[in-house]
DNA sequence: TTTATTTGCTACAACGTTGTAGTTGTTTTC
DNA sequence: GAAAACAACTACAACGTTGTAGCAAATAAA
């Protein structure tokens, strides 16, 4: 069905009945009416394609995430989805599993205008941001929420790593830890250099002298990082406490000490940065930084959408910073 | 950049550059790899509407989903999004979280041809399914997976529900309890009236009667949910077990069980159809039905696939069976 | 040599919208 | 009562592709 079909059956003028359904001032509201009637009759919808091609727009938002099955990026997109819904728009997900190939090759589909609005979280292996820089060069409205990159200059939603990270490690070395290994994902991406610094500096201002064979580089292939956790944990001088940055790896260290017999918090402390929704119901229960993932997500699609609707630019260099909370579990508790 | 564009660039006719583009038998391989590093050289790319409207398809499908936030549906996704990259297809994600209105509101987005196909899992509301017979009388090829309508003739990816139903509500008698709670989502889903069927079934052959005041309807909301778990242990005369058709109300019932100082599974036994990532580290770690969620999602888009390309139509008809596995774990040890 | 056939390219009409520029006939204004 | 304004409708040209039909020139067949 589409608006000429209609202006057929009706015996009017096809440009009448478009203008009709868009609710032209031109068209007195009779003929509205009568049009109307008839394209609910024959169950008329605009065809988007078309639409999109005259008018240059495509109400869809596109959301680059590394993985779905997450406590942390599932949150997200639920806020992103919330807002989007409320607009009207529409949203394509698609993943890079950490991979910046993929990540790369997802970009180049959205430079030819097939959405209006990219978000993005970069993947871990992301060490150049070229195609990133290329995107925003063709104009496509673009946002970074959590993982970015600081360089470019587009509107980032962030938490505070450094603050958390500095806070979580300060609780450790006060709850009696003297090596505390940190987990890391990335040696590239902004916010685990934060996070890693939150850790130094706490180290640091406790005068621990800091152990470079205790900070940890994971790549975010579960059977490589088993590896690296399961290293860490057999050696003889063994941490008396992990500070995983996501957490993953915090689950394969809890798995890790399940497996060799370490008692958490005992033998070992263990904390990270978590949205589990389970994290009170492991044994024991873990310390966590807790991201308010919902709210990055509709933050970020919020300046999105401001973006797109070009209501303004003065916020286009700011970053917009959400607390995380730290909760303290048994996870951590001293001996 | 256009076609047309690229054409006057060339000194070339843009019917010649549009055919070149697209590797025609007609055009010579000379200038063919002219326009092709032109095209290059201009970074040109078909504009997705303009080929959408002219083809009439979208390379794009939807995926329908009550929730994200889900250690079931985000490896469905997974297997989704990975065949969908071979194929070179874009998905769509909508999030209906449980309410049938919302559901409905999406199905006629995806009326006009904005998708090429559609898979859909229902909400756990969603009491009739006029919107989905719509969808297909429309001719939009459609795929459920999950929690599917059985009375409509698509191609539908499911568990052995009734059968996992039953093995673990026996396994639950065998280990010694008489008053199995049952939790379930929908009165209406064939899904969970087969998960119910199951429980009845495995009670009856061993001669347990059921008790209607044992069999729980929740609805997805949560604080109503966690009302009825709460009454249903406070309860003087409380179950001995907990059987959770989906992970959310047995993490529930963990909790209420760590609130009322419940010990699992001494004073109650609990286990749920869960693909819960972090099973193993839960106090106890629990038993669990799980279902093959990333296949689901890879054989589902794989059918749908094959629909929109009208590969034959002869699997039309069948229900694809995956199997669940049963991992009996600590929750449901015999006193 | 004349007539087919093939090769390589061009012209053009869709696809279904949207927005601008007419074209009527009617009403208002001075 | 002529000019201006308005109301209600129509015509049409984009948007950027894709596929069919057409048209030369070159080659093959008769």
């Amino acid at each position: 069905m589409t608006i000429k079909e209609l202006a057929k059956e009706l015996n009017l003028s096809f440009s009448t009945v478009a203008k009709a359904l868009r609710d032209s001032h031109e068209i007195s509201d009779k003929t509205k009416q009568v049009v109307l009637n008839k394209a609910k009759e024959l169950n008329y919808q605009v065809n988007p394609f078309a639409s999109n091609l005259r008018k240059q727009k495509s109400k869809t938002i596109a959301v680059i995430i590394p993985e779905v099955v997450n406590d942390f990026f599932g949150p997200v997109i639920n806020g992103i989805e919330s807002i989007a819904q409320e607009k009207g728009y529409h949203v394509l997900i698609y993943l890079t599993h950490e991979d910046m190939q993929k990540e790369i090759a997802i970009t180049k589909l959205l430079q030819n205008g097939r959405v209006d609005g990219v978000m993005i979280s970069l993947s871990s292996q992301t060490i150049h941001t070229s195609h990133l820089t290329t995107l925003k060069n063709n104009d496509i409205p673009l946002v970074f929420f959590d993982r970015v990159v600081a360089e470019i200059d587009v509107p980032k939603v962030i938490t505070n790593d450094f603050g958390s990270s500095f806070e979580a490690t300060e609780h450790l070395i006060i709850n009696g830890c003297k090596k505390i290994a940190f987990l890391s994902l990335s040696k590239t991406l902004s916010i685990s250099n934060k996070r890693v610094n939150g850790y130094l500096e706490a180290l640091q201002k406790h005068n621990i002298s800091f152990d470079n064979k205790l900070l940890k580089y994971c790549d975010g292939n579960d059977p490589v990082d088993y590896k690296t956790i399961r290293n860490l944990l057999k050696n003889k001088n063994r941490p008396d406490a992990i500070f995983a940055s996501i957490e993953n790896l915090a689950i394969m260290a809890y798995e890790m000490c399940k497996e060799l017999n370490l008692k958490i918090p005992d033998d070992i402390k263990i904390l990270c940065f978590s949205n589990l929704k389970t994290i009170n119901l492991l044994n024991p229960p873990m310390t966590t930084i807790t991201q308010p993932a919902f709210e990055i997500g509709r933050e970020a699609a919020a300046i999105l959408f401001k973006l797109i609707e070009k209501k303004g630019h003065n916020f286009l260099k700011e970053n917009t910073v959400l607390n995380s909370k730290f909760i303290i579990r048994e996870s951590t508790k001293a001996n």
